[in-house]
DNA sequence: CGCTCGGTTGACAACCGTCAAAGCGTGTGG
DNA sequence: CCACACGCTTTGACGGTTGTCAACCGAGCG
């Protein structure tokens, strides 16, 4: 039950009786829950290989031919690009039910490896898939709906990217990763590091935990843990943006 | 053949000699080509309605229902969204051969609208295009390719605002316009405004006009006519990025 | 025990958004 | 035909935000 600090670029007058949140009772080290999605249960899965990896290892490669198709089960990954200066860009991270890696060629674009332990990836043959597909109306559908979803994804991206300020870019990041995994609305268990946020959203780690820092501060959110944390108020995250 | 003057903040000693390019021998204000691609001459166009509109017409909107998918056939189109405080992001920069407005439900998550006049567009019947598919495997591996099209196009958006300086947002733009349009690999017709680049790369249209005079002070680009421009140096631009 | 990695904070400089003003081109109306 | 107005573009000045470099801390691990 520490009083916490804040730094010296915060007013001093309002700071008092900050607390962490009381840590959740007994929150064992364990894979997530799957998300609560549907997992599909057709034909489609059971011409899937599954895949498990550990932190940091990689899922395909931009370099080596591959041709597969993937659907994330369970865990974190990310799809990214590394700039000339070294910098990594996190085009699209990848969670439970999410598709990806979808190309018309044995050649994808980017890379994605897994984020967490036990991360499992189901791999789907292409080539099997759009044969599949062209037999069955259903599978097409399908694997359209969830090329519309991925696009999604990215849309939605290219949204919190075009924030102007990291505070609503973190903000909007929050509330997304929230409502995109089933902790209940407002509880968040952010499982990848400060620097994998800051790649998503072109930031810096040190500016990812500054803005972090001023939305505890504001009272937007509590930390239950260094990774897991709680949405207080909405709309101090929300710059509201309507989807014109 | 007006000797340009740079802005105080650029270095004066190396002013000197930078000129307009000799404007290109009696370019006519009409109708740009369309881009060169190949347009489908399938069943698919066969159900298209053919739209055209002015500069600043609504193609869709995020609130009316429309059951419609959309392929752009000449003109410039945008996808954008509009946020609380008035700003605007542009999501997708629509060129001839693009198509857009993927989804399964009637409802678009954003609006469309046309950016010069004379924008030409097919409206696919979302319904029947979907049971064509479901009939037609070439027909469904279409649509599948043209959504990965897109995919690949957000993609790309999301690896450019990903860039830390504005100088290499707009020179990234620059050089992924070129690919996409076929005035040469080298000669580029912005048909958009300032305020649009503005608009997709989130940042102010001051600071892409400065970008702009950067880029030409530095020899990257020099311009023809206000809207159109040649790329000198493609390595000034291109903050070479490895796709990783 | 010491190492490494991730996270936080501080200091400072560079960059960019904002406000303001001016130039320019185009279209419109008198 | 001219005058004007409007929208787009450029440039300047300035302040706020953020990236960078640096230091420190704590947790996990060999």
């Amino acid at each position: 039950m520490a009083v916490l600090r804040f730094p010296s670029h915060f007013d001093e007058r309002s700071v008092m009786n900050i607390k962490i949140a009381a840590p959740a009772v007994s929150q064992a080290v364990q894979d997530p829950p799957l998300a609560g999605r549907r997992e599909p249960t057709g034909s489609l899965e059971r011409l899937a290989t599954i895949r498990r990896y550990r932190r940091g290892q990689e899922i395909y490669n931009q370099q080596k031919a591959d041709s597969y198709w993937y659907r994330m089960v369970g865990g974190v990954g990310r799809k990214c690009a590394v700039r000339a200066d070294g910098r990594r860009q996190i085009v699209d991270l990848l969670l439970p039910g999410d598709w990806f890696g979808f190309t018309t060629s044995d050649q994808h674009y980017f890379t994605v490896e897994s984020v967490v332990n036990s991360t499992v990836v189901a791999c789907h043959a292409r080539r099997r898939v759009e044969e599949l597909a062209d037999s069955n109306p259903e599978i097409a559908r399908e694997i359209r709906e969830k090329a519309f979803e991925a696009m999604t994804r990215l849309q939605q991206q290219i949204l919190i990217l075009g924030r102007s300020t990291a505070s609503q870019r973190v903000g909007a990041f929050l509330l997304w990763m929230a409502s995109r995994t089933s902790h209940g609305p407002d509880r968040l268990d952010l499982q990848i590091s400060r620097y994998d946020i800051a790649d998503c959203l072109a930031l810096s780690s040190e500016t990812v935990s500054r803005s972090l820092t001023g939305l505890r501060f504001r009272g937007a959110i509590e930390f239950a843990s260094i990774r897991r944390l709680n949405i207080v108020d909405r709309g101090a995250l929300e710059e509201d943006e309507y989807a014109a």
